[in-house]
DNA sequence: TAGTGGTCTAGACCACGAC
DNA sequence: TCGTGGTCTAGACCACTAT
C-alpha cells in the first residue's frame, strides 16, 4: 500500500534526515529549541518512529542535535566550551587544553584575492570582509590570523566592531551560518617580517601556518582563515 | 526470566560489542575472516538479530569491520590504499594524494629513553627497536623519521630486515598487532645539523614536526614515531 | 505521574551476490 | 534460487526528567 513512485530512492530515514536537516539550513528549527518527540515526528511523517530515529541518531552523530533522555531533542548550540575546542585543536604540550584570547586588529573590506576566491567558491569581482587580529595565551602572542568572508554572507558585519572572540557563535547569531565542518592544511613556514613584528619573534623563526576553510550547514563555504602559530610549548593535537 | 545479577549493567548491545572485540583481539577471527550470518550469531549469543545488528554497525564506524550486502561482514584489512590513507595526512598541494617510498635507513635495539618509556608507557630499563628511515616523492627526500618499537610486542624484529614500506601490514602479518587508532601532536620546528644531512635542506628550515604514537586494538600504545617533514608543494590535511 | 529518549525484540520485505 | 546484509515497522519495557 505504499504510494513510492516507480524506481526506489533513497532509503526513507534518509529521506527524513534531509527533511529535517532542510529545517535546520531554513533556521525552522534554531540552536538551543526543543525538537517535536519522536513519536510526533513519526506520526507527521507517516513514519515509524524507528525510522525517525534512525534520522536524528545520524544528525546527532554529526553534532547538530543533541539528545537527552527524559528531555527530548535540541538544535545543538555553539556556546559549549566542548564545542568549540572541536575546531581548536592547539594544545599546551601539559596536555592542557586553553583557549586564547583574540585581541582584535582591523577590519576592512577589499576585492578577493584569487586565493580567496579559490577558497570560498566565488566568482571574480566578489567583496569580502578582511580581519586581522592577534590571539595570546597568558599575555603572549601565539597566533596572528587573517581571517575573510563574503560582504553577501556577513552584511553590516562592520557595525559589530570590535568582533567577540568566538566568531562561530557570532555567526550563528547574528548571521544564521551553523559552521558544521572544517578541512585545515599545515605546513611549516619562516615567519615573515610582519609575522614576526605580530608575534614577537625573530624573522625566519618556524611557525605552523594553518589554511583553514569553514563549511556552513548547506555545504558552502563561509569562512578562510590564515593562522600563523608559535609552537613552543604548544602543539596541533590530530586524532585519527 | 532474564539472568541478570542485581543491577543493571551495560547495554546488551555494548555486552555483544565487547565479546566480538575479543574475538578481533584474540585472533578468533582474523583480518580478511567471514563472519558468521548476523542470525547465527543472534542464536549464539542468546539475542536478537538486531542487537546483534547494532554491534556489528559499531565495529563498522570504527573500521574493525566491513559489511557486503549480499556476502557477508568481514574482519577489515590493512592492505587497501585507502586504508593507508586514513593514516596518513601529507597531500600535495595540488590534492593529489601519494604515497612516498621508504628508504630503510637502520635498526638496532636499545634501551627506552623517558621519552620512549612517556608514549609507550613502557617502565624503566625497557628495551625497544628503533628504526631511522628516510621516505621520498619522486626521488626527492621529504620526511625522515625514526620509529621506535617496544621489543617485547615485536620478538625478532631484526629478522625482518629490510622493512618494508607499509609497515602497519607487518605488524597485522607477523606481529598479530592492528593499528586502529593514531594520535598525532605537529609543530613547527628548524632543521637540525642531522635533518638537514637528510633531507638535503639548509640548518634552520621549518619543518613540520608530528609526534605519532599508535593504538592496538586492545588499546595499548604499540609504536611511537617521530617524523619530520619538508612541506613545500605538502601540506598535512585535517579534516573536522 | 506523565512524557521523553534508550533498549530490545520479532518479523516482514527489499537489494545484492553467489551459484 | 538461496543466503546475506539493509530497511522498515510495531510494540514492549526501561531509565531519566520534570511536575
Amino acid at each position: 500500500m505504499t504510494a513510492d513512485t516507480l524506481p526506489t530512492l533513497k532509503p526513507l530515514y534518509q529521506q527524513v534526515k534531509e527533511k529535517l536537516l532542510g529545517r535546520l539550513i531554513d533556521r525552522t528549527w534554531q540552536p538551543g529549541m526543543l525538537l517535536p518527540s519522536e513519536q510526533q515526528l513519526a506520526n507527521e511523517l507517516g513514519v515509524s518512529q524507528g525510522t525517525v530515529r534512525k534520522a536524528l541518531d545520524a544528525l546527532t552523530a554529526e553534532h547538530l542535535l543533541v539528545r537527552a533522555q527524559g528531555r527530548g531533542t535540541f538544535v545543538a548550540e555553539f556556546e559549549d566550551a566542548k564545542i568549540l575546542f572541536r575546531f581548536f585543536r592547539l594544545t599546551g604540550d601539559d596536555d592542557n587544553r586553553r583557549f586564547p584570547e583574540s585581541e582584535f586588529g582591523s577590519l576592512r573590506q577589499q576585492k578577493a584575492t584569487s586565493t580567496a576566491r579559490d577558497r570560498l567558491g566565488l566568482p571574480a569581482g566578489s567583496a569580502v570582509w578582511v580581519i586581522d587580529r592577534t590571539r595570546r595565551l597568558k599575555g603572549r602572542p601565539i597566533i596572528t590570523e587573517t581571517i575573510t568572508l563574503p560582504v553577501a554572507r556577513f552584511p553590516g558585519l562592520d557595525a559589530l566592531k570590535p568582533l567577540p572572540n568566538n566568531v562561530y557563535a557570532l555567526y550563528a547569531s547574528r548571521f544564521a551560518l551553523t559552521i558544521c565542518r572544517v578541512t585545515e592544511r599545515l605546513k611549516a613556514i619562516a615567519a615573515s617580517q610582519d609575522d614576526a613584528a605580530e608575534l614577537g619573534c625573530a624573522v625566519g623563526t618556524p611557525l605552523l601556518h594553518i589554511d583553514r576553510v569553514a563549511y556552513s550547514l548547506d555545504g558552502t563555504a563561509v569562512e578562510w582563515r590564515d593562522s600563523r602559530c608559535l609552537t613552543d610549548g604548544l602543539h596541533y593535537l590530530s586524532e585519527l
